[in-house]
RNA sequence: GCGGACGUGGCGAAACUGGUAGACGCAAGGGACUUAAAAUCCCUCGGAGUAUUCCGUGCGGGUUCGAUCCCCGCCGUCCGCACCA
């Protein structure tokens, strides 16, 4: 008999007009139904889709499609990241709109995700980019302003004279922009801060309660949050050196037991102190200067060596007031950590061991490993930062470190300086206030005004939003809307005198750190959000996107929630219960003679026992195979999504998408792999073909007596169901795809083997059963063939729109198994007993084995061990 | 420097986290069908061996009846943070 080929061109096209006819993937706000958010990370309009989009989507869509025909009302939306910089370069390039760039490339991408055949609810589609997103975030900022979470200050930021902005750390490469090429300057410039360093602690402790996040993700989060425990300690300065205000130096400490291995002081060069000493000391001010112009990019400070300048300042030891200690400016101290200052402790601390070794100021260990004589243990060029009993440390001599730590911050505490104790303990955070001030024209405009009387204003609600003007050129580095002729010039809402709106708009990581919780209701046109609304459908349950975002939008997310639900947006803490990171979908590379590199389209293989060889299709000549990396445009070792799905389809692109690595793991996109999978997709199409010639019809009742042949094929369809569901429910999505073939491969075989047609009611309905759970079970990777299949099995109704087939446990339990028998741990022979004789019975079975006669060569059973439904091991 | 992850066939991987190592697939080799190719189907496929055998999960030890999995020490690869006092 011969089926025709599958074609997946005409199906899928057809396939994605009755979804979309039918409305198959609209969710309705139900909150009668048991929820499931599905999200995965929404794109940045860069005009095409590439492999990792389709790779992530397709995750999500079979996490929704397996859920929603799991009975879950299943939201699963989309939108766009449509905010940020390539938008206004590329106006600049094209003499064009930001605006039109941005609505071309959605609609181009939206095509492409479409192509897919993705279920997602089209209906929420919602553009950061758009006034009606942007102007309830411009609310919230109001709302958090009012609330205390806001800011304005002053702070260092990197600045590029020649675009006239300012840029993130990740944009300054060595020291210059990464557009212009200029040398960033650090400039201080008053910024609109969000207050996320409220919520350090909470945001810290409550990693812990995110039991469905990677560990790594939260690792590092931890690490970036930064909390340490120390002392804050104040040292009096000795009037005699100190300048004229200066009476005192506090620093801060996570090692007080230390404080007897003190050699030196060391200030920032940017603190009060540093200022104040280099009046009148040109040589301090040169260095202070030098120091700034270096500044604090990656380069400069792996290879700078730990430099210092004595102020002639000495501090007085808070345990000896004899006992002076120099106080130098140091280009290793950060302003904006601690307070900007330090007590430097050599002999266990490697930093102010190299800093004393280059000024020769010695050491003293206080701190002596346990197993070293105290009296001949010495610090040369390696700090001893371990634990250990205190030396050289007069009252201290003797303790732990930790009972020092502990000893000096108790006494300091009960002492005075000035009135006040010596020191305080403290809690400190590596993470700073997200600075959110962009000097850019396409981003979500800050609804400020400056007036020269009544100062910062918020602009009134009911003047909300605060649109973008379009009439804005690009011809010109800078902030389009800093030099628009009338935008700016407003009245302002509080006096009516002129004044002047703000000019900064906001990072576009604000806009990815609520758009979650916009798609609950996207079409509420009062506020941000919904509150019953919201609330049902927060948490998303399943969140998948990539590594790379692992902390800032991640957490930035976090801080969000919690600032959305102090000021009324919603009802929880953290936005995302269940977190997945994918995998990059990498390719080889080829590389010419010259040097240069080839598209895949370019070359040729020959395949043969001696291995794979690739030729240049054009000149004939070998090139090189390179190792497969992350896909770029610069190594030409791109796929593109289109050519993929015009020439094998979606579901092909999808199925080998899940199938060939773990999710998490990288995936190399191979030309074999993805005709391996098309191949699949003939070979399920012919194996559905045979099986509706001989099913019972749609719906047909299981018959009174079902035959040991009807039963092989229940009992594999059931047990490969089972594991199924267990691979998609803890996403291993390679497994659940492996799994699929086996069963297909079962049928194939049970069906080659059979030497009568089926023709008895018992295997009718167990091929009926046999092909709908089949198909429903590929039906979420793949899903426009299994649409056809479907059909082809006689259902009206779409498969997108049934039910998942219910698993009879009973059946994934055999009545004989097969024991594996060792004899020391090695194996001998197999055992094949009933699947519920107990240990005593298989025992007594096993030593009667002839292979495990032979293996004991005559020795006495020793022990039996039995595992029940896995191992026997005899030890003789 | 600090922190973390990972090393399994020619390749991607699996092994229900202590219980038959290599499922499922890719590549390769052999065969069937065909004038031929494609497609399809069958067989082989970690190494050695005539074997009902031995060896084998980066290397070296250890715990255990039993280790890819746990412990100790190395080697290698990748990732994150980075002068955070």
């Amino acid at each position: 008999m011969t089926t025709e080929r599958y074609n997946p061109r005409e199906s899928e096209t057809k396939w994605q007009k009755i979804w979309d006819e039918r409305q198959t993937f609209k969710t309705p706000n139900d909150p009668s139904r048991p929820k499931y958010y599905v999200l995965e990370m929404f794109p940045y309009p860069s005009g095409r889709i590439h492999m990792g989009h389709v790779r992530n989507y397709a995750m999500g869509d079979v996490v929704a499609r397996y859920k929603r025909a799991r009975g879950f009302n299943v939201l699963h939306p989309m939108g766009w990241d449509a905010f940020g910089m390539p938008a206004e370069n590329a106006a600049m390039q094209n003499k064009s709109h930001p605006a039109k760039w941005t609505y071309e490339n959605i609609a181009a991408m939206r095509r492409q995700l479409q192509s897919i055949g993705l279920s997602l609810d089209w209906s929420r589609e919602i553009a950061t980019c758009d006034p009606s997103y942007y102007r309830h975030q411009q609310k919230m900022f109001l709302d958090f302003l009012a609330a205390g979470l806001v800011d304005r200050k002053q702070s260092k930021v990197n600045w590029d004279p020649v675009d006239q902005t300012v840029l993130a750390n990740e944009q300054v490469i060595d020291g210059r922009g990464w557009r212009s090429g200029a040398l960033v300057e650090q400039r201080e410039l008053t910024q609109w801060f969000l207050k996320i360093t409220d919520f350090s602690q909470d945001l810290l402790d409550s990693l812990d309660t995110l039991d469905r996040w990677p560990e790594k993700v939260r690792l590092m989060q931890k690490n970036w949050i930064g909390r340490s425990e120390g002392l804050l300690v104040r040292f009096e300065l000795d009037a005699a050196t100190a300048p004229a205000d200066a009476s005192e130096l506090e620093v801060f400490t996570t090692r007080p037991d230390t404080l007897f291995g003190a050699k030196f002081m060391a200030i920032a060069p940017d603190h009060p102190l540093a200022k104040a000493a280099a009046v009148g000391n040109q040589a301090l001010g040169e260095f202070i200067d030098e120091c700034r112009r270096i500044g604090t990019s990656v380069a400069a400070l792996e290879t700078a060596e730990k430099k210092g300048f004595d102020t002639g300042i000495r501090a007085r030891h808070p345990f000896d007031p004899n006992w002076l200690v120099p106080v130098y400016v140091a280009n290793f101290i950060l302003m904006d950590y601690g307070t900007g200052a330090i007590f430097g402790c050599p002999a266990h601390d490697q930093r102010d061991l190299d800093f004393v070794n280059t000024y020769g100021l010695g050491n003293t260990p206080v701190v002596c490993p346990a197993d070293v004589d105290p009296s001949s243990f010495t610090i040369t060029d390696v700090a001893y930062d371990g634990d250990g009993r205190m030396i050289n440390s007069r009252f201290l001599d003797g303790m732990t470190a930790l009972k020092a730590k502990e000893e000096v911050s108790r006494r300091l505490e009960a002492e005075t300086l000035g009135n006040r104790p010596k020191a305080r303990r403290q809690v400190n955070f590596k993470l700073r206030d997200w600075g959110i001030s962009r000097q850019r024209y396409w981003g979500c405009p800050i609804p400020i005004i400056h007036c020269d009387d009544c100062g910062v204003t918020p602009v009134p609600v009911k003047d909300l939003p605060v649109v973008l003007p379009d009439d804005v050129t690009f011809d010109q580095p800078g902030n389009a809307l800093e030099r628009h002729p009338t935008w700016k010039f407003v009245n302002c809402p509080s006096c009516g005198k002129p004044a002047r709106r703000e000019t900064d708009t906001m990072d576009t990581f604000v806009d990815s750190s609520w758009y979650f919780a916009r798609f609950t209701d996207p079409w509420n046109t009062e506020s941000p959000t919904t509150r019953s609304v919201v609330d049902h459908w927060l948490p998303v349950d399943q969140y998948i996107g990539g590594i790379e975002h692992a902390i800032l939008h991640l957490l930035y997310s976090r801080f969000f929630t919690r600032a959305m639900r102090k000021t009324g947006h919603c009802d929880l803490a953290e936005p995302f219960r269940g977190l997945f990171t994918q995998g990059m979908v990498v390719h080889e590379t080829y590389k010419g003679k010259d040097g240069s590199w080839l598209t895949p389209n370019e070359v040729k293989f020959v395949s043969d026992s001696s291995g794979r060889r690739g030729f240049a299709i054009v000149t004939d000549e070998e090139i090189v195979i390179g190792p497969s990396e992350k896909m770029s445009k610069s190594k030409r070792n791109t796929v593109d999504p289109d050519d993929i799905i015009g020439t094998f389809g979606a579901d092909t692109a999808r199925w080998f998408m899940l199938s060939d690595s773990p999710p998490e793991r990288d995936v190399a996109w191979t030309e074999e792999g993805v005709q391996g999978a098309a191949r699949y997709v003939q070979q399920l199409w012919r194996l559905v073909n045979d099986l509706a010639e001989i099913a019972a019809p749609v719906g047909a009742t299981m018959p009174a007596t079902i035959g040991p042949e009807a039963l092989k094929v229940r009992r594999a369809v059931h047990t490969h169901l089972m594991h199924v569901e267990e691979h998609i429910d803890r996403l291993r999505f390679n497994t659940a795809i492996a799994e699929i073939r086996k069963l297909s491969n079962d049928l194939i075989s049970i069906l080659s083997e059979m030497d009568q047609p089926a023709d008895s009611a018992d295997l009718k309905f167990a091929f009926r059963e046999a092909a709908d759970v089949l198909v429903l079970l590929f039906s979420p990777m793949m899903p426009h063939l299994a649409e056809d299949c479907w059909a082809l099995i006689g259902h009206t109704a779409p498969v997108s729109e049934s039910t998942w087939p219910s698993l009879d446990r009973s059946l994934t339990i055999s009545e004989s198994i097969t024991l594996p028998v060792q004899v020391n741990g090695k194996k001998r022979a197999e055992l094949t007993i009933a699947a519920d004789a107990d240990s005593k019975a298989i025992e007594l079975e096993a030593v009667k084995l002839e292979g495990v006669l032979r293996a004991l060569e005559g020795r006495p059973v020793r022990k039996v061990i039995v595992v029940p439904q896995r191992i026997v091991n005899v030890v003789g």
